[in-house]
Formats: structure tokens, sequence, C-alpha cells
DNA sequence: TAGCTCTTGTGAAAAATTGTACAAGGAGAA
DNA sequence: TTCTCCTTGTACAATTTTTCACAAGAGCTA
């Protein structure tokens, strides 16, 4: 087995590696049963996708099973993080430190292996100072330096939708170069960044839209 | 204009029903800005997709644009509210009064217009009789009760992913039938039943391989 | 009314994604 | 070693989704 994952094809759709953290994420659960070995199909039930599914996700990167016996649990899991990037620490600011702000800057921090909030800013001058699960919040002025010497590279928003874009506007003049957006806002970036939206209300209109079409039915 | 919006075809994607949800996001702005008519491509451009795209989304339940203007921008969001149901409020409830559920009480009921939570509950008995947000922490053995009374069809979860299997079983014992789960963990429930996962960790892995990729380039 | 401009709604084409089916290959038994 | 049993990895087929291109239609002007 080769130390370094590189994609054997060109385009991988994002689809793919959305499911690939899906697939780190329920095989943590069978490491943690302390299953040894998997094979596609218990995996890909476990996750809701078919088996060939599984198998042609992760053709994408690299040959990670053994025919006639399946996967090594910990040994994929290490292959499929090293394959995204995720297998080391990803440092992280925070803009927006209201409600859903604060407890982004908790859950993440007790979760996530690979990710960690470094420091956290808010326009709000009265904020500014405050004390928020040990962070001191930050002015927004003070991003780029702190972007610069912590060589940090993804930036999460979660201020207020009318705030979003300024926020977006700070990060992106500090030089980050990923940002995740909680703010029910689009926001405009140039080519270089990207954005990824987390917005639960898409998933609560998909909700609904089942169960009204369910009653027709 | 008919009253109410039927979908004209059979199979509508579920990746236009979460468009259809951003569109209303955007339109809210536009309405906003106190824009009155907006034709598909600059609505379009503001979501990040094609004109096309937006056309055809909604060609899926009616014809709602006047050609050689564009769209009327309340009646526009009226049309696909109604087309999806979120036209009309959708009270839930939730399970798992930890940091993050403390947060999406907080941040559901003071954002959504149509979605509001109307009572929350713990397995943990030392929390149960808590107020948090003006409501009392309630015991899982009370959801059946309250969705009954309250007619009550979506259920939060956002306990730990250990105890989120359990979570959802009490929801689907009690009648739920659509769960929106925030806890990082799959869940097994009813064919019955809509399932609807978010887990920013997914867009965290898509950020982190698109700057991997990008370096490669 | 006729003519011009603009944008929708939609069939047809193209692209992307998913599913099928099976050859290739590893493990263990005889 | 040889045979059998399993499961992977992948070429190909089917399906779904997106994009393209344009006819149809609405408003405005003269």
């Amino acid at each position: 087995m080769s130390e370094l994952y590189e994609p054997k094809s060109k385009h991988i759709p994002q689809a793919t590696i959305k499911r690939l953290a899906t697939y780190v994420q329920v095989l943590k659960n069978f490491d943690r049963d302390n299953v040894e070995v998997v094979s596609s199909n218990p995996l890909a039930e476990a996750c809701g996708v078919q088996g060939s599914q599984v198998r042609k996700d992760l053709a994408y990167f690299g040959e990670f099973g053994i025919r006639g016996v399946g996967y090594h649990v910990k040994s994929l899991m290490q292959s499929i993080t090293s394959s995204l990037g995720v297998d080391h620490e990803w440092p992280m600011v925070l803009v927006g430190v209201g409600n859903l702000g604060r407890a982004m800057i908790n859950h993440i921090n007790r979760h996530a292996h690979a990710f960690t909030i470094k420091a956290i800013f808010d326009c709000d001058p009265f904020k500014i100072g405050d004390k928020v699960y040990g962070f001191e919040v930050l002015s927004p002025s003070e991003i780029q330096d702190c972007v610069e010497k912590m060589h940090i590279a993804i930036g999460i928003i979660t201020t207020r939708p009318e705030r979003a874009q300024r926020a977006c506007d700070h990060l992106v003049n500090a030089g980050i170069t990923a940002i995740l957006n909680f703010a029910p806002a689009r926001i405009k970036v140039p080519d270089t960044v990207k954005v990824e939206y987390v917005d639960f209300f898409r998933n609560l209109y998909s909700l609904v839209f089942n169960l009204t079409q369910g009653e027709k039915n």
C-alpha cells in the first residue's frame, strides 16, 4: 500500500467527497464496535447507499480493499482521510459571535479531530474583548495578522445574513481561501475562494415537500 | 394564476427542492431591497446557478413568470412556498438539549417563519425540568402525547451520536414522520419516515479536498 | 395594428451520475 | 497444488440531471 493517495482520475464528483465523509463517520462507529474488516455492502447499507457506489467512490482514489475479504476498517479510514487531506489539523477562524457562533465554537472544537477554531471575531465593538469558551473576541481588523501568523486557510461565517458579505470580505482580504457559511445569505467571492453553504432550512423544505407529496399518494 | 400549485410532472429531483429553498432566500433579499420584478438570469446568478436551471426548476410546479418581463418577486415567493407547503407554520419538537440543541432552539425560533419548535426533550434526568429559552425540558416519555395534541410531524435530533438512534426511536414511536438529524450518526427508520441529515463536517471535508486539489494544479 | 425587444417555457442534446454484471484476484479447504 | 467461495474493481448500460437553443408570448412604441 502506498503512503500517499492521489486521485487516479481527473474529475471527482463533489457528491463522492461528501459520501466519503459519511463513510469515515460510519467507519469510526464500526471501529468503536471493534469491527476489523467490513465489505462494501454492509458499509453501504449503514450509509444509505449502494455497495457499488461505495466501491466506485473509493476507486477514484485507489485500491483499498482485498478481493474476497473486504476493507480493513482502520486502514480504510486512514486511506480516505489521507486522500482528502483531513488526516492532519486544519486551523480555522470564525466571524460572528452570536448564539450560532458560540454553539459552533463549542461544537467544532469538541468533536472534530481535523478541525479546530483558533480565533474568533465580531464587528460589534461591544463584544470585542469578551471571553467566549476561552477565546477573546477580536476585531475584524486583526484577521489578516492572525491568518498569516497561524497559516489559516478556512474561515467560518456565523453572522446575521445582513453582515455575511462584510464578514466574507474581511476573510477574503485576509487571505482566506475557503469559507463555510452558516449565515442564510449567498455571498460573492473571487473564483479562487471556495464557499460551502450550511443551510438546514433547505433540509426542512425538503422534509416538508416530501410530507405534503406523501399525502397526495 | 391558480390558487393551489401542484406539481405538473411526476418526479421532482430533491436537488430542485433544495434550490427552490435558496431561491426563496434570495428573493426575500430582493424584496427587502424593494426589487419588484426579477428575471431568471439575475436571480440565478445570485443563487450560483444557471438561468435555465431556475426556469426548469420552476416549470416543475407551474408557469409563474411573464414572458418578456420576468418574475414578480413577491408573487414568486408566494408561489414557491405554496408549492412546497411551507407557506404555513410547521410545529416541531426537538430531542437533545445540549449546546447544539440550545443553539438550534434559539436560532430556529428566531429566524424561520414556517418552522417553530414547540417542545423540547432530553433523556438526562438531571436536565428534565430545566427551563431553556422559555421551554421546560420534558422527558421523552411525554413525546407521544405532545405530538398528538399539537399535531406535530417534524422532529429534530441534536443529541450526541450515541444517543441519536434512541432519540429517533422515541420520535418514530410517537408518530413523527420527518426527522432532521444534526447528530453525526446515521439512523435507521421505517420507510414511512423521511430523514434529512445536517452534517457540516461533510462541507468541511469538501472544502479541504478542494484546497488540497487546488495546490496540485 | 404592426413591428420591435425582451424573457419565459420547453423539447432536444449533452453531460454527469448511478447501477449492472462480471472478470480478476485473494483466502482458505481439501 | 488445485478447487471453491467471496468480494473487489471496472467496463458498459441505464438513468438522471443539466444545459442549450429557440418558438411562443407579453409589453411597448409609433
